[in-house]
DNA sequence: TGCAAACTTTCAACGGATGAAAAACTAAAA
DNA sequence: TTTTAGTTTTTCATCCGTTGAAAGTTTGCA
């Protein structure tokens, strides 16, 4: 597990992320520059470029670890659980897992989510990673209740259900509620749509 | 109405877009530089810009006149009309409508929906579009069931009635079926969301 | 110690995007 | 028709993110 080499790697790695995120809180994500960040984490800028794939995946590093989670969490569910159960499961897991990933302090976390909900740029990304998450989490779910899900109501399902919790959310936030009541909405939409549009209006 | 600067401005908007498409189809979205579209519409690579934002921009011209539709839809609903019955028109009415909007050829959209469907750069920015798109018809709805209507309960429906087609036509897609058959799935999709999850798996 | 593999730096280049000033054009007034 | 004012286009210079290739450096191992 050692290596000097290894053990560097993880080391710059770090460094990337943590001069990139202190530059974005102090000067905003569009105004930081490449060169700055690898300046400041000490690399040249070429560097940067083997350690991330773009400006934006610095903010995203640890999207494929939650993504093994969830994955995780279809294959070992207990064979006679029901689909909501195991939808709410995941939707809890996820948002009580967006404090904080194993590799990486808690306290940027909040740095990251606000850059993600305010950069023009992250905001697309975000939903580009959500939108191939869902793609993977459906397949999964298919093949997990094989027989009694059929492809399209696996989509149809994880599309609805991470859908009204998104945009429940980013309304909440978007009206200036704080990080518990947005939450709180989350819970509401998948309620709801558990229960069914039907049931409103 | 008329005038010269008017009428040759329209031209000019509608040269780009054609020799953009022209190009996408021939050589691919991101073999195709901004200066070969502005040398094939005979205007200078600055002026592009002064028609459209940015690159991506020229495939997602009409998307204001759409939004402007489900509002309008919103606006002249029938005072009793349910709130599922309301949606579901709209979303029949934005996939009818997909096939081609006013001002813009027929023959395009098929090359267009491919490039949003496959070039990343443009799924993404399809998704925020669709993403900011819906949060302005969740408030649009809040509005008019006033009173009826929560902030939470219009994200949550609109998020999952959404997030749902979006899901179920990708799959579909995704899965090499049809056109027709993605419009299916995107119909069986709502039908699950209005009925609710708990009927599933 | 010395060699091969892995990693970093330097250098050059490309494409998208933006600001500013000069040039070309249009729509009116005189 | 000529002048003039306003609008649009071009030209030019520049910035930033990203990529390829070649040269230089470090690490791991024989």
């Amino acid at each position: 597990m050692a290596g000097i080499r290894e053990r560097k790697k993880q080391r710059t790695r770090r460094a990337l992320i943590e001069a990139a995120l202190r530059l974005f809180a102090e000067k905003g994500y569009e105004e930081t520059t490449l060169a700055e960040i690898a300046a400041e984490a000490d690399v040249s800028t070429r560097t940067f470029f083997s350690y991330f794939a773009s400006k934006e995946d610095v903010i995203f590093h640890d999207m494929e670890s939650r993504m093994e989670r969830t994955t995780a969490a279809v294959r070992d569910r207990a064979p006679d659980e029901p689909l909501p159960d195991l939808l709410t499961r995941i939707a809890r897991d996820a948002l009580a897992h967006a404090a904080g990933d194993e590799n990486y302090a808690v306290e940027e976390t909040p740095l990251r989510i606000r850059l993600m909900m305010t950069v023009p740029a992250l905001q697309a990304r975000a939903l580009h990673l959500l939108y191939t998450s869902q793609l993977q989490l459906a397949r999964a779910l298919h093949e997990s209740y094989r027989g009694r899900l059929s492809p399209v109501e696996a989509a149809a399902a994880v599309g609805a259900f991470a859908g009204a919790a998104k945009l429940a959310v980013m309304a909440s936030v978007e009206r200036g509620e704080s990080m518990d009541q947005a939450l709180d909405a989350a819970m509401v939409a998948t309620e709801i749509t558990l229960r069914g549009l039907r049931s409103l209006g």
